[in-house]
DNA sequence: TGTACATCAGTGAACGCGCGTTCACTGATGTAC
DNA sequence: TGTACATCAGTGAACGCGCGTTCACTGATGTAC
């Protein structure tokens, strides 16, 4: 056998998934070089394609376990209306908008993954999948509410986080940045409820 | 003076701040080169540098014009809750989906702003924020409902409209890419509405 | 027990290529005299 | 009117550099005999 052992090499990928993941979220798929992705894992260029066939292959790779983890963790979340808060607040808290580097790889890498080649866009499709059920699974299901099912919800209420927090990033004011999280932390608690009806437009309400 | 008109630089800036933006929504920031990006301008390298001092400064005008008019579109349409609704629709219709090139540049730039220069982020912050003002003058004003002020109701909305059409992008699975444009939708036309409150929850109607 | 060999994760130099940027030059025009 | 010069938008080759990928090699280990 080797000099190494046995579950050295499947302990190196992960490592390399792990550091992969930090910095292709911090610095983006384009803008992140494999020599400095595996420099971050304590190895140098060469040793890149023992473990993947390309650059593609660990993105895809790193895709599937950063949103695998995403949907983990909504996964544990016990349910209730005051987790799902606490989701949202914590998805739109400062810190996480702070911390591209360790935070959630659609904020950082959504529209580049969209730009990636299909096992890339494969290996998401099935991650937010299970994101979402994970999210509907936590919604009160009044399903044929006008606003919409438990999944329907849970599809709106991930696109608005993910665009808050994205736009929460990129603009220079920080009042602003701030007033892009609260606004979000409303509207998500907003569409997280089963079934909403307009209360100013009085004429609309019948009995 | 010049053998060319004395509009012709302009013009030509012009002409390179509108093909780059064509090309730097289909192919990312960091996905575009000098060379193609002045190429599709029908120039050749050299030519570029007379009307940008770099490729950041060229980002920064692209990201400038593309969220003005952005933010002029919706300014030009003329209030009422039916023109919210069509702006929604537009938005989130499939042929905006399949069109990142002529389509919204924060669907399809915005995590890269994010990671751009301050000149960059500056000009999508001044262009958001008459986006968002423009909006929110087309939403009907309960300011203290528990929806929250036309502004924020503006902010949620954005958010989950480029959050829902980026994920509509990278998911490989038509059928979801339809669905989460449909969730998108109802959910957009929720948080537009000025205010809601929990109809299911009839415990918490006092009166 | 000691020596020769096989294994194999990792090294680091090198490959061709495209990047952003620079610069000497071209050539069509307007101006000076 | 004709010639010499100035202007300047655009050309295209070249700069150094980092990209993704390849490959001959290293060296620590386990196995064979």
């Amino acid at each position: 056998m080797a000099r190494y052992p046995a579950d050295h090499k499947p302990a190196v990928r992960r490592r390399l998934v792990e550091t992969a993941g930090r910095r292709l979220k911090r610095d983006g798929i384009d803008g992140s070089g494999v020599a400095a992705l595996v420099a971050d894992a304590g190895l140098t260029n060469g040793a890149f394609y023992g473990h993947f066939a390309s650059k593609d292959d660990l993105v895809a790779a790193v895709v599937a376990d950063q949103v695998r983890a995403q949907a983990a963790r909504v996964e544990a979340v016990p349910p209730g209306p005051a987790s799902v808060e606490a989701f949202v607040d914590d998805y739109l808290a400062p810190s996480h908008r702070d911390d591209r580097a360790g935070g959630c790889p659609a904020a950082a890498l959504l529209a580049e993954i969209g730009r990636s080649d299909l096992a890339t866009r494969t290996a998401y499709t099935t991650g937010a999948t299970a994101l979402v059920d994970a999210l509907a699974g936590l919604l009160d299901d009044g399903d044929s509410g006008d606003g919409g099912s438990a999944r329907e919800r849970a599809i709106g209420v991930l696109a608005l986080l993910v665009g808050a927090l994205q736009a929460a990033r990129a603009v220079t004011d920080p009042v602003l940045s701030d007033a892009v999280l609260d606004a979000a932390r409303r509207g998500a608690l907003t569409l997280a409820r089963p079934r909403t009806t307009p209360r100013v437009a009085t004429h609309r309400e019948s009995a």
